[in-house]
DNA sequence: ATAAATTGGTTGACCCGTCAACTATAATGT
DNA sequence: ACATTATAGTTGACGGGTCAACCAATTTAT
């Protein structure tokens, strides 16, 4: 205690780094991920990585509900909601009263929305090839199982 | 094109899916090893998962400077500088003015806070145990891998 | 038929994390 | 020595994401 008389309570614990360490490379991974396509859609595009995943989904996907968007994506419906509302004041979406529903209201692409999501998939394709390519088939699945555990795990609520 | 007349650019594309889902199960995870560390914490002691970090950085890790934290942490010196506020003024840590570096200030736990983080390390040991207990040493070494890898291909700013 | 519960969608509030600007002090270069 | 650059810490602002309240319309149960 004489030179290094720091109070501590206990000795610095690799076990609690690999926990941290564990949901900080998470996060950072998936930052990252969302950092490179925000940049690509920013720059190619001028919309944001959730405009984008509407406009797919729209496009795509041919989905036609806010709702079936939230629960396709799993995306906010509030988030929905605001960024569905960017996209027709910017002209790429056209949303109009559902006859069947009269809460509903269907979702469209315009042409201009239609343009701009044909000019931006192949670039997201080849961004999505440069991610397969980066993990071979075993990784993959390890991965998502890995995932699988973790997130079960992460659900358990009586370890205490 | 008859019963099913929804204007697609394109068939849906489960590569799409992929990357979609990849950055969706990251955060997925993220979020729910996030939201039960911070449900711990809230109810056993009251405090955020980032006070948690700091605290134990203090006192197991026995930093004594913010940007120490940060730079061990990746916190954000910002969000350092307001959450050392206010555990300084719940009474859980104490920051007095270094000699050797005038802007710098001195962190350290204060006697209540040496026990809150008595008292909540063997929980928080715990569920670390718990998580380490879901994978098995070859998974977690190809879950960094893969981790490691698909960072890299994020990084990638020339795909286009 | 009508009350209750569910669903579609909008809006406001809030937290977390990041970034930028700024002040004060220290270290470095010439 | 003095000008430049780097560092410590504070603060304000902003965007993404979640949550809750709310309205209108629709479905379900009795």
């Amino acid at each position: 205690m004489s030179q290094n008389d720091i109070a501590r309570i206990a000795e610095p614990q690799p076990e609690l780094q690999l926990q941290q360490f564990l949901t900080y490379r998470l996060s950072r991974v998936q930052a990252k991920l969302n950092a490179q396509a925000s940049r690509v859609l920013r720059e190619h595009a001028g919309i944001t990585l959730t405009q984008w995943r509407i406009l797919a989904l729209i496009g795509v996907e041919g989905l036609r509900r806010s709702a079936d968007l939230s629960r396709h994506a799993a995306l906010d419906k509030g988030m929905v909601s605001r960024n569905i509302k960017l996209l027709v004041a910017e002209g790429l979406v056209v949303a109009e009263g559902d006859d069947s529903d009269q809460r509903a209201q269907t979702l469209g692409l315009t042409g201009k929305g239609r343009q701009l999501v044909e000019r931006t998939l192949p670039i997201m394709r080849k961004r999505q090839n440069l991610l397969r390519g980066a993990l071979d088939a075993g990784e993959l699945a390890v991965l998502y199982r890995a995932l699988d555990k973790l997130e079960l795990a992460a659900e358990a609520q009586d370890f205490d």
